[in-house]
DNA sequence: GCTTGCCTTCGAGCGCGCTCGAATCTTTAG
DNA sequence: CTAAAGATTCGAGCGCGCTCGAAGGCAAGC
């Protein structure tokens, strides 16, 4: 919490995302507002709220990171925990974990509680990783700012 | 200086980096420092310093974003200019600005003020998505610490 | 019944950004 | 003088994470 209010302070009140259709990884932070939703969902749809193509989410699942129920017809039917886990996965993807970590976590998760060391240790390395991230970012977009003020600042050319 | 302070707060007093050898990307702020360094420098030198290979140097210099003096040998002599802009663009690699984006970007430094417009444009565009990463890469941080909250965390195991 | 459109599987292909190997030249150490 | 370390160019190769195309099944509207 402390984290989000104080990031908060740095990016509000700016150009506002606008945020339309279904971008449940960018905005959610309680997962039970998915239970909202009407879940099962068709792949196009649950690709929709996780703002990912379809095709990914196929891939997703060859990749034994979801395993959602089939329909009559064999259809993809992605339960309110598959699209919980969906949200976790791109949002792990978004902040630069590997599909290879992913999947090595997903596997633990999938054994059970046990595994719960070795999960907690990559959930460790992922918290540095995206501090780093933080940091390499926040230089960046001071350079960036520094040249947008060299340049005067007219967005529109 | 604002943004600094703010995000200093965030991953101050944490684990820190033990930066070793020559980070200027991820430390320097006031880019007046590189002069103090023992410019010019060889590839190897230079790749150390801004945390590349020499492999992706000489990469760099054939897309045309770098373009070093060579000693009476042929070898790369990285001038403190140089440096500086080695820094720019690592900083604009690691926040995910594309090859593509940085080479046009270059490209219109080359052909002098009448070009500042566009850069302004680009830089817009890349602050844009600074801040989008910075609140993806928010609440991916959000979500791995509410999973280390969750599994006791023991970092050791 | 037929068309439209979304669903299925499968394997191949692709774009990005390096990364490497080979052959050769230069500099430094002993 | 010799050997080792490090520089050069060139083009090929690679790992990641999708992304797509082909061939076909299923559902709904006219």
């Amino acid at each position: 919490m402390s984290t989000e209010t104080l990031v908060e302070r740095i990016l509000a009140a700016d150009d506002a995302p606008a945020l339309s259709a279904a971008d449940a990884v960018h905005g959610l932070l309680d997962d039970s507002v998915i239970d909202d939703v009407a879940a099962p969902l068709g792949v196009a749809k649950a690709a929709e709220f996780v703002g990912l193509s379809p095709h990914t989410l196929r891939y997703y699942e060859q990749q034994g990171l979801v395993r959602p129920a089939r329909n009559a017809s064999g259809y993809r039917a992605y339960s309110a925990l598959d699209l919980r886990r969906l949200v976790f996965l791109t949002r792990m993807r978004l902040s630069g974990m590997t599909m290879q970590d992913l999947k090595r976590y997903i596997e633990l998760v999938d054994h059970g509680d046990n595994t719960i060391p070795e999960r907690s240790r990559i959930m460790f390395d992922q918290r540095a990783r995206i501090k780093k991230q933080l940091r390499e970012l926040t230089l960046a977009l001071e350079t960036t700012e520094y040249k947008i003020r060299a340049y005067g600042g007219h967005p529109d050319g």
